[in-house]
DNA sequence: TTTTTTCTGCAAACCGGTTACAGTGCTTTC
DNA sequence: GAAAGCACTGTAACCGGTTTGCAGAAAAAA
């Protein structure tokens, strides 16, 4: 057949090497993957040829001989977000640390490019997925658990679902922002979560505030939520939506720091001072959050510690222990600035 | 031998596909690979075993008998930066879509991590590499030569490099900085760039400011440069030192938009008016580079844009093209509301 | 020196696609 | 009607490590 082969000995195969050290392939596989198994002089012999020759595996051949690749994914909706960027750097950096490497792929909120893309991984012979959140094509699911490919939903903690999750609470989390503004005497809360379609984390953090409300005999009408995509203009946009009702909300919940930050500059813009005639909540606990002015009041998420586990959830999984099926990650409300009391009735 | 071999049908081969469909296996294959060659009644025949099967090819079968990958590395160092994220989410995007795949691997900013990293991937059988910066340990050079796999140095641009560039010209982006700050009558100008020894880019940035002041017969003494790494925190440190030399600054050109946000803190904490007292200049123009208050004056780089070049750059010279070995990317001056003219002395 | 123990080599069969080369059947042309 | 041409299709070698069971060798222990 005449494979393509660079004249410049540009590829050195482990025969090669062999033939340079003057031992077997089988000696040379060995000191690669079980150096115990040699003597130290053998193994001496096997890495001077190595570092002669220049010899690097190639992985092809190993990962088809071995049916693994050393290789978990990393299927997300984008790196545009810091909070995701943050939690890749996390888990790139801990699965690296044990062995693996990792694959990326964006789905930019689409369920069905998320299934292409999980598809495409898996020809790739990724062995393992962490997947955003828990809402999935139902194709994705059956397809990684006909191939029993582990895989881990983050960002989501949800102790009864079937699908193992490393993350954090997403309705109890808004629910407590909910409580705190209430005690705070307000009681026309409003919400300015990201497009709920497309993330289930943002449904259920509109569900929390709901929770919060409906606990207090309050509500929250469907004229007081309005989502936007995830950044600041559109946040304006949308905060600016949410002022012009009447009686305008006191408070306003956002799905995310970036959306608080957008409706904080469109309260101001307006004349209203935060917080003395409108409180303003975020999620995440994004570095500028502390910096902004007013402080924005939020619920921290430590996603560095979360991409770690998820990484060693998957990891471990792969290594035959079965690691307890849902981790929590815990979150913490933050109390700054962009909260307070609900001005006196004027 | 007796691979593992999961009971349950779970892999599924080009041979299993081949008898569902009652044909060979070269057919099978020509149907994924060149659907021209075959008959229309036998491509549907073979895309309903396929189907049937749901199988999914062996990416590391085909890999070992193609003798490519199809995957690029991202070796960059870190997505935490929002910066390096958007570039990525680009990059990744566009390499998808011309058929590759993307492995990432981060360096902390640490040069022997990077060649580590390198060697894993180059062993891992990557294609081509884009690397940050210009600045890089000499072996990685000689690694990636010996085995004649191309690169790209990106977010810099240096047409008088051997290495191809894909990116802009950081000196000249902060000496137009710089000239416009002159302009507005500034002479006692500092600089609060990252860490030098790390980044190459933040080296140049301070040696545009400094061209820039010394053609008009001023100067950046040492004392006016403070190095201070990316965050708000760190940033106002830094600026405070600057802030205390005295006669004071009337302007900070920082390295980066962070670092910008963290000296207007630091000046408003002051009780100084930005920009009536202090004209402050990021570098990147990320998204709340518009929206805080005052706005900030920056130079505009376009990510987006530099990802998906360096991706083409990338997958062209894999297709044996030869595309131009420098390829510069546009950044423009964005003058907001941090900067302004120097106030009469007082 | 003898008996163990510890290494090392051998040679071939994998892993699962790809593809050069050799058909096969069917239509076209003289 | 035979030869030639064409469009498909099948066979089997190959990519480059890994693994294996056992035999032979070297080193350590007795």
């Amino acid at each position: 057949m005449e494979q393509r082969k660079d004249g410049d000995g540009a590829s050195v195969g482990i025969r090669d090497v062999a033939r340079e050290a003057g031992m077997s392939v089988a000696s040379v596989s060995r000191a690669l993957n079980q150096p115990d198994l040699l003597s130290a002089k053998a193994l001496e012999r096997v890495q001077d040829a190595i570092e002669r020759l220049n010899y690097i595996p190639n992985s092809a051949a190993r990962a088809l001989s071995r049916q693994r690749m050393n290789t978990i994914g990393a299927v997300i909706p984008t790196l545009g977000h810091s909070v995701f960027a943050a939690f890749i750097d996390a888990y790139q950096s801990r699965a690296e640390a044990l062995g693996y490497r990792i694959v990326m792929a964006n789905t930019h909120f689409d369920a069905a490019r998320e299934l292409a893309e999980v598809r495409n991984l898996l020809s790739y012979g990724i062995e393992g997925f962490l997947l955003a959140g828990e809402t999935h094509d139902p194709e994705l699911h059956r397809l990684l658990a006909k191939r029993r490919v582990p895989y881990v939903h983050t960002s989501v903690f949800s102790p009864d679902s079937p699908h193992p999750t490393v993350g954090y609470d997403n309705r109890a989390a808004t629910r407590r922002v909910t409580d705190y503004l209430i005690s705070l005497g307000h009681r026309r809360i409003a919400a300015l979560p990201g497009p709920r379609a497309t993330n289930d984390r943002m449904v259920y953090r509109v569900a929390g505030i709901r929770e919060a409300l409906t606990a207090r005999g309050l509500a929250l009408p469907e004229s007081l939520i309005v989502e936007r995509k995830y950044s600041i203009a559109h946040a304006r946009d949308g905060a600016r939506e949410l002022l012009s009702r009447r009686p305008r909300p006191t408070a306003i919940v956002c799905g995310q720091d970036v959306l608080a930050f957008g409706t904080i500059l469109e309260a101001q813009e307006q004349g209203l001072r935060v917080p003395e005639d409108l409180s303003v909540t975020g999620f995440d606990d994004v570095e500028f959050a502390a910096h902004i002015n007013p402080s924005l009041t939020t619920i921290d998420v430590p996603v560095e510690d979360m991409g770690l586990r998820a990484a060693e959830h998957l990891i471990a999984q792969l290594n035959g222990e079965s690691p307890p099926r849902h981790l929590r990650i815990p979150v913490d409300l933050v109390v700054r600035d962009s909260t307070g009391p609900v001005a006196p009735e004027g």
